[in-house]
RNA sequence: GCCGGGAUGGCGGAAUGGUAGACGCUACGGACUUAAAAUCCGUUGCCCGCAAGGGCGUGUGGGUUCGACUCCCAUUCCCGGCACCA
């Protein structure tokens, strides 16, 4: 009850909270009736503790738009989960001596309460937690589907070798050269490790992307990049003395007249065998060398260009020319055959070995007069190429591949940049990997009804440290089974998943998450999926969001679901940055500055010294401490090692959730980054004030009026009728293109016009009425206080109320500003009837005083006419 | 270097090719108060002017148009991603 003139938030909040759990808002539920389903989806999280608002953005606009969905009367699914497996809960373990699996319960009770004191509703009953049984059994039945159809497949090769993590890591995982999550630089070991085919799947994951208007072209041109496909031909040259060819991939066939040398790979399997006796020892420490360094030493060299000849010589099919064979850390072994024709005329590296090593340059591209540039990129008339002479690249491209296919020498090709995905760790913390090695049978995979395969608890929690061998691998009570096939004894597999499998069909469970006998049935994940709004953070561009991706097809190819595509829509948030001391300082003179300590100035990246004006460009300030100490101030992404995160829980209990998601919501478009201020803070605070002021202080008259007729609009009442009209049409216009910071700037202009409305004509039948759509186009941004208010007229939630309808015909006005224009400038202005003829207007136009003055005397042109808004009159000057 | 996205008041930001700066923050002035906070009212792009009004103004230079923050060409700078991928 609205009891006092004062807005009391975290006197209301709870009360709400607690009924909407009564009711069971959004408990989802497959619609029977045909009303069309919502499923909206945040990016769950990895269960780290307390939670600050730098959180809560993308939680906060997913609640926004699942209730926005509900009053609209659609089937929502708004689902939460917890990604619960990988390494920081092991971290923790041996830091603090918790178990892996007790650390993150306690962690998902405690950011539960934050999520539930924002007033943020999930249907819990559809919880998902990738760390439990009856979880990531699914992620080992997945496996197994996948190694059914060959896409899961053991390979020994060079992997990502974190020493760290002590652990191998996928291509994607490997950033700069170093472990995503440890930072250290990463070696390469070769290891049989388990794969996910997905490179089986390169095309679609290629194609398919024009087929999502709805996701960021940011985000997209990243997976295109990541999946690099290029077209070409794949052909071999005949080694000179030896009974083998080296195959070469090429996007540009068409140059091969000018391929005067060849360069393998240090790690290509021909060069032991074609490299001469003389050439052995140098090739030899060459090939040494490469594996020494890190992939961070390689690209550190500035591409400054090394390589040693083989002394073996490969014969050019086309020109028929000997050229050397060399081998050079340039070409990369896990690209296209691990060896390519050096073609110096016409690519960049290879001119560059070339000079370097004296080797022959021949043009095979016809540049222009003017270019002066050393390898030619571009198209022109092929020459010194035999029967290609005279051809432009597209058509030489075509002849080559032609004759390459009638000489048997090579075919057209398609090649990837993707790799097929390591999926083994070395950790304990993870899904085990249901496969058991016999050694009668070979490998076997764990029988269905076998699963899960659970992880042993551990004896003692130093077991999780790093050694290189997966902790399993110490448990044989784990470790030690029997072969499915021959019942003989055999030993399971004891390495775990990457924890990206989890988090690749998750969206899926949700749609059916206690589901015993199956991952999910296929007719409920049929129904919710896809996903129609995804949120979450960019930096899932490339790993999560292809993976899921990938998984959505596999499970689409075998029947389990009729999506082939998991996210419809796509938005990546910005993030929210908190005010940050980053460390006391001292001025240099008058006009520099260094710090005093180097704490947090090293990881936000700010040199020891800086200039005034680079601290003040760069968004800095300095602030005088109580102590008399001066401190730079700065705006930084919120987290905990930095200290500047608002926690959820003392914010909400002293201010209010609906405060704290205005503050978020309208402090900038949701892509951006947004400060998190106290001046923003106060700022929502004074609106969910006014609005709350709007219904208390008018309680008696509003609940004395009769219900509103439109029939019987007054004159008086247009004005206010036609900006409810606008507003709600604005606000669901916003919701549904997710510009939050211009709903409620729409929300607020509407405040302001029923602010007015009431100074003159008071409390209305048609005031009443407005006040209680605001309250519902208020509710999914500040649903306690909306809530809170609508139960002062209703007995029911106001998100069960339907969405506010428009009526079109109050948003075209009766008189309108006409802006008259001479020349283009703005001369006046003048309100006149909508009816009004445009003769009428041009006149009206005319007359006014200041248009008078400027066309007095000149001769006018033409008059061109906007009806509804503007009359542009062009004279001569 | 390549790819994606930007550049608008003191700040965050608004603007289907049609009044640039909505909405809010800050600042300033006023009301209420013993006082402060809160609240309410007003001013707030820059320049000239007592005013009416005028000039300038959306990174820069050009173009299209009656009219350009918006479209086209060129260019600078900033942010993000990728980068010896043949």
């Amino acid at each position: 009850m609205v009891t006092t003139d004062k807005y009391n938030p975290h006197e209301l909040e709870p009360r709400w909270q607690k009924y909407w759990e009564q009711i069971g808002l959004l408990t989802a539920t497959e619609s029977q009736t045909g009303a069309k389903k919502a499923y909206i989806l945040v990016m769950f999280p990895y269960p780290s503790g307390d939670l600050h608002m730098g959180h809560l953005k993308n939680y906060t606009m997913g609640d926004l738009l699942a209730r926005f969905r509900s009053q609209q009367g659609y089937s929502v699914l708004h689902p939460f989960g917890w990604d619960a497996f990988g390494l920081p809960a092991e971290n923790a373990a041996l830091k603090g001596g918790v178990s892996p699996a007790d650390w993150t319960f306690a962690n998902i009770q405690q950011s539960k309460e934050s999520l539930s004191l924002m007033g943020i509703r999930y249907d819990w009953s559809r919880e998902v937690t990738t760390c439990l049984p009856d979880y990531y059994k699914w992620n080992q039945w997945i496996f197994l589907k996948m190694y059914e159809r060959g896409l899961a497949y053991r390979k020994k090769s060079y992997v990502n070798w974190d020493p760290v993590e002590q652990s191998v890591l996928a291509n994607e995982q490997v950033i700069d050269g170093r472990g995503w999550r440890s930072g250290a630089l990463v070696e390469k070991r070769e290891l049989e490790q388990w794969y996910l085919k997905i490179t089986d799947y390169a095309e679609r994951l290629l194609c398919d992307l024009d087929k999502l208007p709805r996701w960021p072209e940011k985000v997209k041109a990243m997976q295109r990049a990541w999946i690099g496909k290029s077209t070409g031909a794949e052909f071999g040259f005949q080694v000179k003395g030896h009974d083998t060819q080296i195959r070469v991939f090429s996007t540009r066939p068409d140059t091969i007249f000018g391929a005067t040398f060849m360069v393998l790979a240090p790690e290509h399997e021909l060069v032991a065998q074609i490299t001469s006796p003389d050439q052995k020892a140098a090739v030899e420490a060459y090939v040494a060398a490469t594996r020494m360094k890190s992939e961070v030493e390689r690209q550190l060299e500035d591409r400054e260009k090394t390589g040693v000849w083989t002394g073996a010589y490969a014969l050019n099919p086309a020109s028929g020319k000997e050229i050397p064979v060399w081998i050079a850390d340039y070409v990369l072994s896990g690209y296209g055959t691990g060896a390519i024709m050096a073609v110096p005329g016409q690519d960049q590296r290879d001119w560059e070995f070339a000079e370097k090593f004296g080797l022959e340059i021949i043009r095979t591209v016809q540049p222009p007069p003017d270019f002066s540039g050393k390898a030619y990129l571009d198209d022109g008339p092929a020459i010194n190429s035999g029967f290609l002479d005279g051809l432009h690249l597209e058509d030489a491209k075509q002849r080559i591949i032609a004759w390459m296919e009638e000489q048997g020498i090579g075919e057209g090709k398609v090649n990837y940049r993707l790799r097929d995905w390591l999926i083994s760790r070395q950790r304990y913390w993870g899904t085990p990997i249901p496969m058991i090695h016999c050694d009668s049978c070979g490998i076997v995979p764990v029988p269905y009804e076998q699963l899960p395969v659970e992880l042993p608890a551990l004896r003692d929690l130093d077991e999780i440290r790093p050694k290189g061998k997966s902790p399993l691998a110490a448990h044989p009570e784990f470790y030690q089974c029997h072969c499915p096939q021959c019942d003989g004894k055999a030993r399971r597999d004891t390495d775990t998943m990457d924890t990206f499998v989890d988090s690749s069909w998750y969206f899926l469970r949700y749609t059916d998450a206690t589901n015993t006998s199956l991952p999910f049935d296929p007719k409920k994940a049929s129904f919710w999926m896809p996903v129609d709004q995804y949120i979450g953070g960019v930096e899932h561009a490339i790993l999560h969001l292809l993976y899921s991706r990938f998984f959505t097809k596999f499970l689409h190819d075998i029947g389990m679901v009729q999506a082939a595509e998991p996210f419809e829509g796509l938005f990546t948030q910005g993030m929210v940055q908190g005010w940050t001391d980053v460390g006391e300082v001292e001025l240099l003179g008058s006009d520099h500055l260094r710090f005093k300590s180097p704490d947090l100035r090293a990881r936000l990246e700010i040199p020891e010294t800086l200039s005034l004006e680079e601290a003040r460009k760069s968004g800095a300030e300095l602030r005088v401490h109580q102590d008399g100490t001066t401190h730079f101030w700065k705006a930084a992404t919120m987290s905990k090692s930095l200290g500047n995160g608002v926690m959820v829980g003392p914010f909400v209990k002293e201010q209010g959730a609906d405060i704290a998601r205005i503050t978020i919501l309208f402090a900038a478009p949701p892509e951006n980054e947004m400060i998190w201020t106290d001046e923003g803070v106060q700022g929502a605070w004074r609106y969910l004030n006014r609005v709350y002021r709007m219904v208390a202080e008018n309680l008696v008259e509003l609940k004395a009026q009769g219900e509103y007729n439109p029939a019987l609009l007054e004159v008086t009442d247009k004005g206010l009728y036609q900006k409810l009209h606008q507003t709600i049409k604005k606000v669901t216009e916003d919701i549904e293109a997710l510009r939050f910071n211009t709903a409620i700037a729409a929300l607020m202009e509407l405040l302001n016009a029923l602010g007015d409305y009431r100074k003159e004509q008071g409390v209305t039948p048609l005031y009443r009425h407005a006040v209680l759509c605001y309250l519902q186009l208020l509710a999914p941004f500040a649903p306690h206080l909306a809530e809170e208010l609508w139960h002062e007229f209703h007995h029911s939630s106001v998100f069960g109320a339907p969405w506010p309808s428009l009526d079109e015909a109050a948003l075209v006005a009766d008189r309108f500003e006409l802006v008259v224009q001479v020349s283009g400038k703005v001369r006046g202005k003048t309100t006149v009837s909508a009816l009004a003829s445009e003769e009428d207007i041009k006149r009206l136009a005319r007359e006014l005083p200041n248009v008078q003055q400027h066309i007095v005397g000149k001769e006018v042109v033409k008059e061109i006419y906007i009806p509804g808004k503007l009359l542009n009159i062009v004279v001569k000057i």
